[in-house]
This record gives structure tokens, sequence and C-alpha cells, in this order.
DNA sequence: TCATACCGGGG
DNA sequence: GTGTACGGTATGA
């Protein structure tokens, strides 16, 4: 470790207690310090050199004696400039007090150059020139970050939801906002009636609010998605001042932003705003980033978010989005209680996953907002590295755009198909980052070695965060600061082997690199396959880092530990191979698609073959059912399950909803009527034949074949249209990655005394086989050989790799004609397949 | 039927 | 200024 290469990580200049900073190109800026001791904040007003730096200064040779070198030092409109050291083409720093200035210079000089008057430094090539943003030069320059000696817990932070009455700010309005202080009390700030002057008056006051509270962050849950851009729009059109910032001037300011909203006046570009003085604070950015690496959340909405992370109270109210004006107007209190809820439950998410943004932000030379958006590779190791190299005084690589060399990715192997039991799963933690580290491959222009050193750096830093984590008491601020450095560091070490792949985009890209990383990654997997095969076991399927194989029957857990230990011990220091679970059985169906029966706890399901949204219902049941005792090796429950299945649709014991499909209309109906005559579509059917000729492209209905030929709609009960925040209970989408699966089921007791019951009465709605509610009126006049047919050739067919030929020709011969395949089962057993064998050398 | 394109959020 | 990956659904050859 260096005393550079912590300049490098984190900066040089130790001023604490930086929440924001707003730079302007005439060289004024302003930094925003809250004191770490007492929490009192106080504005720095300071002047910076804007610089940039240049591949040539032929452009700026017409200043004659006003250019001078950097060590002859400095006058009032004079362009300094210094010689960066080595290879790289961009090498001069270029400095003046004014930004405007060096502009003006430059483009007066490249305009002559080129025969050609250029207005903006875009037009020049972009090979030519670096320059970052107001307050990224002055951050590089100081050697500053954010946030030295705060807690996240010091940040004033303040959260602001709107109401509105529609999602189009052209049109819809704002009649309730929702703030929360720092001091987690919520106010409502409410329109007083439906006029234009009342909605402005509205707006008028969230300002006056915000500045009251004087927050440094302001966060919400889509900001600068939707709460922003609306806001916006209304206070413009209504002719009210945004002054949210902390300076009088200038209000919101709009910055170019990839993952924005559409700019005003301009669709195609996409922007977000900013402010002087306060952070903008998106926790849609927080939570994208976190199920990034953790991707265990059903949805990316606030609600489902809450409820996954336990952030949801108890007694949380739900509206849904499309009926929170209508509610307003009947029950004012309930929408008022929701929006609370919003903002509560923003304040914890914000806390709960933004810290790692907090932690880069006091690593990385840019604004807090822009490291909470920001990718990791071009947002955060890219800047890194440039304030390295200067630091250094090293010249900079151009971005360089690729020499057409494709990337190769990482090896996918599929060794068996079928059920196999005592599965293990193995894999290598971090494992691109791992062969970084160990073989020493970072990009041939870094010739500082800048990358590879940040990334040892950060794994050391995070080893010891996490121990510092562990050492703290759950819940405290210390605990939680540990974790998010933690969080944070994860996700720049991941990122490191993005950024060698990503040519055009970062600077010291080097896809030769990249694919020196995978390859050694293949080879990896290919080693473990090698030595686990070696050692007894039977290889299953291998994806990038981690391999399920299955043990034999003689083997204790003790022995898979043991022979994951031994491969483990075979790799590379740095590699490190993880038990990451075990189960009981696997059906493996196809590479990506499976099924695991753990020890203990509900199946998991992988891959659209088992799991899919537009699945009609009794279908999916089947295979959940289904797949319990077929991973057990009870052949003969499976073909209960089957038949049992049949006769429920030959009794029509299944509720119309279980059978019908749900489908996204996706041809207006003049192009449907085109080519109607040419092949006739059943959902399309279904509209025409229930007096719906016309629909919008996008509308989902359930369709289903009724008898005689027929295409018929069902038309599902109110309030079950799928779209969630509503009916959180059925909108899960977790509770379906995870199946815990029913032994006896609804359709399993199509046998009992419910399944003779012909339709149920009217005005008492059954479930069905997913828990949605049924129309009352359930015409169950489905076509029920069409259906076992789908249950026979899509749905079972998905079982067939555990199956010998006979067995599967017995388990789902039609009970109605079944002399031909019967045989008894009780001694039949799922099959495993070994597959034509990969070849494991290195790639 | 299988491969490619598009989406993920907010009221 | 610059996306990410991933898994799922929707769409077209």
């Amino acid at each position: 470790m260096t005393a550079i290469e912590d300049d490098w990580l984190w900066g040089w200049d130790p001023t604490p207690g930086i929440v924001s900073v707003w730079a302007e190109p005439s060289g004024r800026a302003f930094v925003w310090r809250r004191n770490p001791a007492d929490g009192r904040l106080v504005r720095d007003d300071v002047r910076y050199r804007p610089w940039l730096v240049l591949a040539d200064l032929a452009d700026l040779a017409h200043l004659g004696a006003r250019l001078v070198a950097e060590r002859s030092g400095a006058a009032p409109g004079r362009v300094t400039y210094r010689e960066l050291a080595g290879p790289g083409a961009l090498r001069y720093l270029v400095r003046a007090d004014d930004m405007r200035t060096l502009i003006t210079a430059i483009l007066a000089g490249a305009s002559r150059r080129l025969g050609r008057p250029l207005g903006h430094l875009r037009d020049l090539p972009a090979d030519q020139l670096l320059v970052l943003p107001p307050e990224e030069q002055y951050l590089v320059a100081t050697g500053r970050t954010y946030f030295r000696g705060l807690g996240f817990d010091d940040l004033r932070r303040v959260q602001i939801d709107l109401e509105t009455t529609g999602l189009d700010a052209a049109r819809d309005r704002i009649f309730l906002v929702a703030l929360r202080g720092p001091d987690g009390t919520t106010e409502l700030l409410e329109a007083r009636g439906d006029r234009p002057s009342d909605e402005a008056e509205l707006v008028a006051r969230v300002v006056e609010q915000v500045r009251a509270a004087d927050p440094d962050v302001i966060e919400n849950h889509n900001l600068h998605g939707f709460d922003l851009p609306f806001l916006a729009q209304r206070a413009r059109i209504l002719g009210v001042p945004l002054v949210l910032g902390r300076l009088a001037q200038p209000g919101l300011v709009p910055r170019p932003a990839r993952r924005g909203a559409p700019a005003p006046g301009n669709p195609l570009r996409r922007i977000r705003y900013t402010c002087p003085g306060r952070e903008l604070i998106d926790t849609l950015d927080a939570v994208r980033r976190h199920d990034f690496a953790a991707r265990d959340l059903p949805g990316h909405g606030l609600k489902a978010v809450a409820r996954h992370l336990g952030l949801a109270a108890a007694d949380r109210e739900y509206v849904r989005g499309s009926d929170i004006h209508d509610v307003y107007r009947r029950d004012p209190a309930r929408v008022r209680r929701y929006a609370a809820g919003d903002v509560a439950e923003v304040a914890g998410l914000a806390r709960l996953l933004g810290g790692a943004a907090f932690a880069l932000a006091g690593m990385a030379p840019r604004r807090y907002e822009r490291l909470a958006d920001a990718g990791p590779a071009t947002g955060v190791l890219d800047p890194l590295l440039v304030r390295a190299y200067l630091r250094s005084g090293a010249a900079l690589p151009t971005h360089q755009a690729g020499d057409g060399t494709p990337h190769s990715g990482a090896a996918l192997h599929l060794f068996a198909a079928g059920v196999a039991h005592r599965v293990v799963k193995a894999d290598v933690a971090s494992l691109y980052p791992s062969l970084m580290r160990e073989y020493r491959i970072g990009p041939a222009s870094d010739r500082l070695g800048v990358l590879l050193a940040i990334v040892d750096r950060l794994v050391e830093h995070r080893l010891a965060a996490k121990a510092r984590g562990r050492a703290a008491p759950p819940g405290s601020p210390e605990r939680h600061a540990a974790e998010a450095m933690s969080a944070a560091m994860k996700l720049v070490v991941n990122s490191a082997y993005g950024y060698l792949g990503a040519p055009g985009l970062t600077r010291f890209a080097d896809v030769h690199a990249a694919n020196e990383v995978t390859r050694r990654g293949r080879a990896v997997l290919a080693l473990l396959c090698r030595e686990l095969a070696a050692r007894g076991t039977t290889l299953l399927e291998a994806d990038t880092d981690g391999v399920y194989f299955a043990v034999p029957q003689a083997w204790s857990p003790a022995d898979e530990r043991r022979v994951v230990a031994e491969v483990a011990a075979l790799l590379p220091a740095r590699v490190q191979l993880e038990l990451e679970g075990r189960y009981a059985a696997m059906l493996s169906h196809e590479p990506k698609n499976y099924a695991l029966l753990p020890y203990d706890g509900p199946l998991v399901l992988r891959g659209v073959a088992f799991r899919s949204s537009r699945a009609e219902p009794f279908g999916e049941a089947f295979l959940r059912r289904a797949l319990i005792p077929l991973l057990r090796g009870d052949l003969a429950a499976v073909q209960d399950v089957y038949l049992t299945t049949v006769a429920a649709l030959r009794r029509r014991a299944l509720p119309t909803r279980d059978v019908a499909a749900r489908v996204r209309l996706t041809k207006r109906p003049d192009e449907y009527l085109a080519t109607r005559d040419a092949r006739r579509e059943l959902p399309y059917e279904a509209m025409l034949a229930a007096g719906r000729t016309a629909w919008t492209t996008g509308e989902r209905v359930r369709v289903y074949r009724a008898t005689r030929g027929r295409s018929r709609l069902l038309v599902e009960p109110e309030d079950d249209d799928g779209d969630g925040d509503a009916a959180p209970e059925l909108d899960d989408r977790d509770a379906d990655a995870d199946i815990a699966v029913p032994e006896q089921h609804p359709a399993g007791a199509a046998t009992g005394p419910r399944a003779q019951a012909p339709a149920p009465p009217r005005g008492s709605p059954t479930r069905s086989i997913d828990g949605a509610a049924q129309p009352a009126d359930d015409p169950r006049d489905y076509d029920i050989e069409h259906y076992v047919r789908l249950l026979r050739d899509t749905y079972a067919a998905r079982l067939s790799r555990a199956l010998t030929a006979e067995d599967y020709a017995a388990i789902f011969a039609d009970p109605e004609q079944p002399s031909l395949f019967a045989r008894p089962l009780g001694d039949a057993r799922p099959i495993l397949t070994p597959l034509a064998a990969p070849q494991l050398d290195a790639g």
C-alpha cells in the first residue's frame, strides 16, 4: 500500500462534512459543509480554476503570450498549461480563470484550423479533449470528496411524494403532496380546490416547506422519472417559480441523463433535474443497483420492495394508482394514509439501500446524486482513473473505439438431463475480479496499473468492512456504514470486468484483457468440473462460475463439503470455491431450466419451461404438484396427479379461469380482420364472439377454447386485473419464485364432494387455483379434450426428460383408453440421461 | 415453433 | 453524456 494509491482511491484533501457542491463555469463554486461535531451547516463561496485536458495545444497557439506554462504562474486573463507525462494522447492540462475563456479560445483556434465555424466543444472530435462537469472539475482538482467524517444519519433528508389525478402532467394535476421531514414527521399539503389557482398555491407551499426544512437531500421513489418532471411541468404551466435549491438562482437545472425523463420540448432528449445545494436522490436507482447484485426482488415498485424488505407497516394503506384521485374524493383520509405510507417507506428504503452511493461519494470525485444513479464502470471507475492519472501527472489515453475483437463469453454446459438426487451447487465468489487480481489482468493502456490497484484495495477494504459490520450491533449506524461500504466496494469490484469489455464507454477499455478474463474463467469452470467428476460426483449443469452436481448415495454432508474443499484447494489462491446449496433432488430439463427440491423448504423453479405468466393456471398447478413426487421418485403419485387433473377437466370441476390463458392483444381490429381469413387466432375470435369489435392494442384478456370450437372471452370480476398494489397478496412475484407447493390442491380435491357440484351458486365467487376470485356465473363450457391434450402435450412433456419412453407412455396414457401401455409403476424410477460430454479443456 | 426486441417505474 | 445484466414477455421470420 502506498500513499499515492490512497490518493487514487479516496482523494487527498481532508476537508470534512461536504454535503453538496455547486460549481459554475465562471470559476465560482459553492460548497455546503455540515460540521460533523455539531451538525451546523456552513456555505463556502470559493473560486476554482476551470480546466480540461487537450491532445494538442495547436488550437491555443493563437493566444500567444497569454498562453503560459503553469510554473510561470497564473495571472488574470492567462491560460496556463501543464504537459502530462507518459504516452497517453491527452497530455495538456489547460486551465483558466473562467471556462468560457478557455472554450472561446479553443473554438476560435479550431475554427481557424478547420476553416469552418465551431459553436461548441461537442463539434471537436471526442478524442481531442476531456471536459468534466464543473463540480467534478472542482472535486478532481482539489482532491476533495463528499461526506468525510459524516455518517448517513448525519444528512438532513426529506422525502417528497406527489399525488396526482393521473400520469400526464400536460393534463393531470397535483392535488396532494406528502413531505416527510428530517425529524420523521409527515406533513400533508393539499390543494384547497380543483382550480388552477389552488394547484398553484399548493406548489408554492411545497417550495416554501422544502426551503423551511432546508434538507441536504431530497428523496423519493422514481423522483427523477415522475415527481420532479411532473412538478416542473405543472409549475411551468401555472407560472410558479420552483426554487427548490439553496441559492436564489437557478431553480431546477436540467442535465442530460440517459436514464432521465424526456425533456420538455424535446422528447428525444432525456434529462434529470439538479439544483444548487441539495442532492436529488431517487430510491428507484438504489433499488435497481441492489437488485443488480441480489436479484431477489419481486419487482422494483416501492410497495413491492418495501414489503419484501420488511419496511411496510402492518396497517399500510394501499390504493391502486389509477384509483387514487377517485378514492381521494370519496375518502380523503385513505389517500392521506397512503401518501404518508409512501414517504415513510421511501425514507426506510433510502437508508437501507442508499448507503452504497453514500460510501461511493466518499471516494469518487462526483456529486452524491450522480454517484447514486451512475453505473459503476463509467460512473465510478472511470472518474477514479481520470483523477488518479491527473494526480500522478500522467497523460490519459483517449477512448478506444474497440478494434472489432468480439467479446467472448462465459461457459455453459448441460451434462445430464432428468432427475438426480443429492444435488450440490458449488460456485466461485466474484470469479472475474478474482481472476483479474490473480493473473494481474488489467487494461493495456493503464500503464500506472491504477485499475488493479483500486480493485485490490477495494477488496481489502471490503473484507475489513465486513468484519467491522459483523462486530457492530445489528441496526447500529456503525453496522449500517460498514455494510454500505462493503456493498459499495462489491459493486465497484464486480464492475471492473465489465469496465474492460466496454470500449467506447470506458476510457481504459481493453477487450483483449476482458477476453483473457473469460478464458481463464472457462478454464476454472472446466477444472472444477473435471476434478469434481474425478472424485465420483455426477455433473449436471455448469454455468459461468458455478456447477450443480450429484453425489453418491452413501455420501454424508461432510463428504460433500470435503469434495468441495478438495477441489477448492486446486484453484488459484484468490479464486474461492464455496458450497452454495444442497438439494434432495433436481430435475434438469434444459440449460438454465430446472427444478430443485431442497431438503427443507419449497420447490425452486427456474427458467421459462417452468414459469410463464401466460400459462394456463391448471397446467402450471399440475407441474408444481407433479414435480414433487417426480423428484421424490414416486411415479405412481405423478400418475395420480395427472389422472386427477384429467378427471377434473372431464368433470368440469376446474373453474373456467384455470384453463384460460392471459394474453395481450397486439393487433388492432383492422389488422386482425385483414388476416382473419388466412388464419384464425383464438384471442381475437374470442373478442369478436363476445361482441367486442373495438379494442386497443396492449389490452390483456383471458381467453379459452369452448365447446364446438368456439373461442370465448372470460370476463373477470372487478378488482382483479393483476395490477398489484391494491392486492399485494396476489401480486407477489416472489411467492412465485419460490413456490410453496401445497400437497393437497384445490384441483386435487376434484374427486371430493365439491367436484360433483356443477357451477358454484351465483353471488358467491369461488377461488381458482391461483387464488383469484371467480365470476359468480362461471360458464364452464371449455373444450375438455382440447385441454386434456394441452395437459399431455405441453405440460406433461416438461417431465419427459426424467422418464423412460415406456414409463412416460404409461403415466400419461389416456385413462379412457388405458390398456395398451398399462404397466405397474411401483418399481419404476425417474431416470437421469448423460448428454454428449462437452469438451472441458480450457477455452 | 423458435429466435430477436423490449421492458423493468410513477398516478 | 455516455450503461448493467438478467429474466421474463411480446413480437416477428
